[in-house]
DNA sequence: ATATGTTACGTTATAATATAACATAAGAGA
DNA sequence: TCTCTTATGTTATATTATAACGTAACATAT
């Protein structure tokens, strides 16, 4: 069952649908103050739980969100995405070949995986 | 031929290889006041240097750095590290194995791999 | 040796990102 | 209805990072 959003949530996570590239928690606040939401408090409140239910992901490097576009995303923790440098945009990766090459690559110093964040920067296909 | 480093540098730098964990750079800051570091330009610059030269390596993550323990290290832009839940140990990662992996990756997509960003979160063996 | 360019420095101010704290309200079960 | 949990609104503040400005140190080319 899909854990229903409430007002706000929905109205941050359709902020973050609406944009091609990852946004800040700031950016998110300018775009929907018309909507009546004032504080970053409501914003940061409201991407802590969509990250929670994996509707949103983080992008450590870029201080920065966007909606995931898979249903049901697994990616509650473990994430990976390409990120293109020219146009900014971020596709996430999903490959549970990764997961486990890190559990492989863990192994070798005897550390017990348990999460991963992946950023590849490169260029995408559409500006290349 | 070794970049020489400048006296605030090697503070900075001094100061990150004292530490076990990663260091904020408002943690350093605090480190080193007493060696006449006054504000956080002055750490900020100094890291950026450092991580330019490849001395220094930033955990996205954490918002925190490391000095890096690799002489003449390779890794200044891509790093990959094991990070410890338990510890805050942080462990480089160095192998080219992986960025063919991410290469390959990327290339499924039409990406064009330039650099890349790996967190592993864990436990490490000595927490284990 | 001096002019010039580059890099670093010191300092103050401010931007950008994120959380604390507190009072209130709304919703789900017993 | 009582109670528990979760979300809200709001104000204040903490944390991380840069901007901007003037100056100093240093290399090296004339």
């Amino acid at each position: 069952m899909e854990p229903s959003l409430t007002n706000n949530q929905k109205i941050v996570l359709q902020a973050l649908e609406a944009s091609e590239q990852p946004l800040g928690a700031y950016s998110i606040l300018f775009n929907i103050e018309k909507k009546g939401i004032k504080s970053p408090q409501q914003v940061y409140r409201a991407l802590d739980k969509l990250i929670e239910i994996g509707a949103v992901h983080k992008i450590e490097s870029l201080n920065s969100y966007i909606a995931c576009k898979h249903k049901d995303c697994k990616a509650r923790e473990s994430t990976s995405f390409l990120i293109c440098q020219e146009c900014q945009k971020v596709y996430e990766v999903l490959e549970s070949d990764l997961s486990d090459k890190f559990v492989k690559l863990s192994q070798e110093s005897n550390f017990k995986y348990l999460t991963h964040n992946l950023e590849i920067f490169g260029i995408c296909d559409l500006c290349n």
